[in-house]
DNA sequence: TGTATCGGATACATTCATGTATCGAATGGA
DNA sequence: TCCATTCGATACATGAATGTATCCGATACA
């Protein structure tokens, strides 16, 4: 890390500077991907020299990691909110509406996010934060469904509702993946929608 | 391409070669990642010089590409196998047990697929290929799935017997990105199973 | 077996990316 | 406003990767 122990002065402008220099490195992320990308290039990109990033920062792989967390953190959160979104209970097709419009919102994310999955499978400490991010998206998806008991009985196939956490997520990943090559958000959002629709409920209440 | 149009001569010694190196890089693909492999790394691996590299490809990436396409083409050949295995019609559950085995069976094969899965996604002529490679797979899904109608009704949710296989698709790459990260295989085996068995079967003849 | 062609090794030039050391300008506290 | 400190720019040294040109040994075919 480029931060030291002992408390020294920071200034505005350094913040501005790391915010802008982590700005650029998504555009340039997602354009050209994590492996093509130098270090000068997020410099251009961002307006600055190769002495801004090394004051910020001691490796690409550490801005990249970053970057990550800065992001994911934000979608978590959009995430979250979809789901508390409504009252204390009631309408999973609903929920589900909105966490799909959410999550399939931008393609340079799931860009982004593919690049730093490939790049996790093979550091087990990146890994490692990476599962824990997913974890907590899980357990948020698993309270909500949790609240839904009753007023939607889940598939017994699934097992218990940390079993259909995991299912969601996982239709999530495939239809990332799908959306990646075709490039049709508009039917990887409905798709989702549909799958999980089939994954969630009874088939008794569905409409689609 | 490194292939001329006039007829030349090709030696046993040529193709050897070439198998040697798409081998080699296989391996060094797997375990560094496409965007962390020089050539020469791959060559060393291999056993040759970068001449030997130049005179049998043009680039990296056209090396990446012939090797995706010859291990994609093994894996396809292996599922449809798999799903011709049994008589004419009958047992879902049986036929996904085998596929399932076989397409989670190598944890570097995933590796590589990923790694080619970004990198098509930001080279359309190379997504147009693994795009037809998937229609390909899903084909192969939905003509046994036809085949097993009347024995096993689906899920009407899912639509068609097409949407049903585009769903099994998405399932497998949304078990594969969770493999890559916990590399637990008996683990996401066993899920995959569960989630198809969910995903297929109406859930009156389900054993889970 | 002789020979024309092919395949791969070697050596070289060149470009690109990295990391570091140093300097001047901007910043925030007194 | 002044000054100590921090931030980012610049210049440089170095190493790594690429592509090419050339040469020699291997291979196929008569």
């Amino acid at each position: 890390m480029a931060v030291e122990s002992t408390t020294k002065r920071v200034t505005r402008r350094r913040v501005r500077t790391r915010a802008n220099l982590l700005d650029a490195a998504f555009a340039v992320f997602a354009a050209k991907g994590f492996g093509r990308v130098s270090i000068e290039e997020v410099c251009e990109a961002a307006g600055y020299s190769r002495g801004a990033f090394y004051s910020n920062f001691d490796s690409l792989d550490e801005l990249f990691f970053a970057l990550y967390q800065q992001r994911a953190d934000l979608i978590a959160e959009q995430v979250s909110g979809a789901l508390a979104l409504d009252g204390p209970d009631l309408d999973v097709p609903a929920a589900v509406d909105r966490v799909t419009d959410v999550l399939l919102l931008d393609r340079d994310w799931l860009l982004v996010k593919t690049d730093f999955l490939v790049h996790a499978a093979r550091e087990p400490a990146v890994a490692q934060t990476l599962l824990e991010h997913r974890a907590r998206l899980r357990g948020a998806i698993a309270d909500r469904l949790a609240r839904a008991r009753g007023h939607t009985a889940l598939p017994a196939v699934l097992g218990d509702i940390d079993g259909a956490a995991h299912a969601v997520v996982a239709a999530y990943d495939g239809v990332t993946t799908q959306l990646l090559l075709d490039k049709d958000v508009e039917h990887a959002r409905a798709w989702l929608k549909q799958i999980l629709t089939a994954l969630l409920t009874d088939g008794s209440d569905t409409t689609v």
